[in-house]
RNA sequence: GGCCCCAUCGUCUAGAGGCCCAGGACAUCACCCUCUCAAGGUGGAGACACGGGUUCGAAUCCCGUUGGGGCUGCCA
């Protein structure tokens, strides 16, 4: 009998939905596609203190919006605390485990008396304690040695002896991670067992289960943390990473999965811009990296800008709605609309975030009086040279980026004065920017009658 | 402290004993192109942590050291 593929993801809602989550969604993912199996959603919610629905929520939306779907759920581990407790009992009934009445207190003061180190001492092993209020359930830890075959590590051997009998039960009764984890592995058939490097110290615990239960285990992959700049693995507290920040900021779906794939593996062949159906043809196991990883925004960025550049204008432009929308100048008109369609294509390929687009545009939908004019002072010469534009430009019929483009031109031969320098005070008089999109574009969105205006109020208003 | 993992340019990585006095990408610097910006082009600087082995030959294998990280909770 072939194995069945199943993989799952299965976070915590503890807290907003970060990228090291999202990169470990992604990894499950890319395998599950690649071996043609089913992905499951599970939500690891047995600590009923820390959980929040909002962030059950969240989690979803993120793992929506990176296109990253699911199969089958999302199952929820409250809903299965009766096969927890099942589970338990058998290895309880089997005597696989044996409830334990020490207090945290008491297991720490016999540590520091055996001398410091920590740790839990088997103290109720052989006590004999039946089921009772506030006694959790541990699981005896037999003599030997504990072999988890890791896909990217290979086998990482444990001492048993340093692993201490752990907890199955908390004292009210209610599963700890490693048992409710190993239940509902087991019941969904999970095949494969992705997730962080921080879970690999607990996974022999999980195979002593599988062991015990004469169960077989499944494939294990742990793969290497997310850091920050100091190298310390990515915290919800302390790093800003959350994946709804980065979309509000603009980053788009697609460039941040593939930024995210290659944290941590490369497809080799100098290979770096890939799409979906390419990343699953592509994806390996086996060959990704050992070592904690960076999250640099910086290359994510690079990718988001390489992203919106290749996108196609009618894409772009309706990717670029909901941060025009939350301006209060954009209306939607017809007129707003076709200015923006006009320019799209010119800003498309200078920003690297949708919220950049904003700034690039706005002068078109803004009144002049609100325009955030940059300081500059517009020296004898640049008015002189305004002037001159004025009078050349007054006369054109036809106010078009080519006709504007000849007109500044034989301006420039005239004076003699580099096009570069030319640009810079008409740009800012219709702007109120330094750099923005083409200036010949712009003046034609604009339209003759507003474009003229602006120069004129720009050299009245002179300071 | 204990257990475990890891170690190539600032960053992400290629490299599975000779193809490597180490390749690509981001960032950075210079120049070219250019109506600004961006893009593009050309070029520069920039790494195999260290020490021992193994081998004719090591970034690649082994051991050690150092450094970094993860875990060490009746969190996940």
């Amino acid at each position: 009998m072939t194995q069945e593929i199943r993989l799952r993801f299965a976070p915590s809602p503890t807290g907003y939905f970060h990228v090291g989550g999202a990169r470990t969604a992604l990894y499950n993912w890319l395998v599950c596609k690649r071996l043609g199996g089913t992905f499951i959603l599970r939500i690891d919610d047995t600590d009923e203190q820390r959980n929040r629905s909002e962030w059950t929520r969240g989690i979803i939306d993120a793992l929506s919006w990176l296109e990253i779907d699911f199969d089958e759920g999302p199952y929820f581990q409250s809903q299965h605390k009766d096969r927890y407790l099942e589970v338990a009992n058998e290895l309880y009934e089997k005597g696989l485990a044996y409830y334990c009445s020490c207090t945290r207190e008491e297991i720490d003061e016999r540590a520091r008396l055996r001398g410091g180190v920590p740790g839990y001492d088997g103290f109720c092993r052989h006590r004999g304690l039946a089921s009772e209020a506030g006694y959790a359930l541990r699981f005896m830890v037999p003599p030997g040695e504990t072999l988890v075959n890791d896909v990217v590590r290979g086998a990482v051997a444990f001492d048993n002896s340093t692993i201490e009998d752990f907890i199955l039960l908390k004292g009210n009764g209610t599963a700890l991670y490693v048992l409710a984890n190993f239940v509902d592995d087991v019941d969904l058939r999970i095949s494969h067992v992705i997730r962080a490097e921080e879970h690999l110290p607990t996974t022999p615990k999980a195979v002593l289960l599988y062991e015990a239960l004469k169960i077989q285990t499944p494939v294990f992959a742990h793969l290497p943390v997310l850091v920050n700049e100091k190298r310390v693995k990515l915290s919800k507290r302390r790093d800003r990473v959350a994946v709804e920040d980065f979309r509000d900021q603009g980053f788009l779906p697609e460039a941040m999965v593939n930024y995210l794939a290659l944290l941590g593996w490369s497809p080799g062949d100098d290979l770096e811009f890939l799409d979906r159906q390419k990343m699953v043809e592509l994806f390996d196991l086996s060959k990704v990296s050992k070592s904690p990883a960076f999250f640099d925004v910086v290359k994510m960025k690079h990718f988001n800008k390489h992203y919106i550049a290749a996108m196609d204008s009618d894409e772009f432009i309706k990717r670029c709605l909901p941060f025009l929308e939350r301006n209060s100048w954009w209306q939607g008109s017809e007129l707003q609309q076709a200015s923006f369609r006009t320019i799209a294509p010119y800003v498309k390929e200078r920003v690297a975030l949708l919220t950049e687009v904003v700034e690039m545009v706005d002068f078109l939908f803004l009144d002049p009086s609100q325009l955030d004019v940059e300081r500059y002072t517009l020296s004898d010469a640049d008015v002189d040279m305004l002037l001159k534009f004025l009078s050349k430009v007054e006369s054109i019929e036809n106010f078009t980026r080519d006709t504007l483009e000849e007109s500044f031109r034989s301006l420039g031969e005239e004076i003699g004065v580099a096009l570069r320098k030319l640009q810079a005070p008409i740009r800012l008089s219709l702007t109120g920017r330094k750099i923005g999109p083409p200036l010949f574009v712009a003046m034609e969105v604009l339209g003759k009658e507003r474009s003229l205006e602006r120069i004129r109020d720009a050299i009245a208003t002179r300071h």
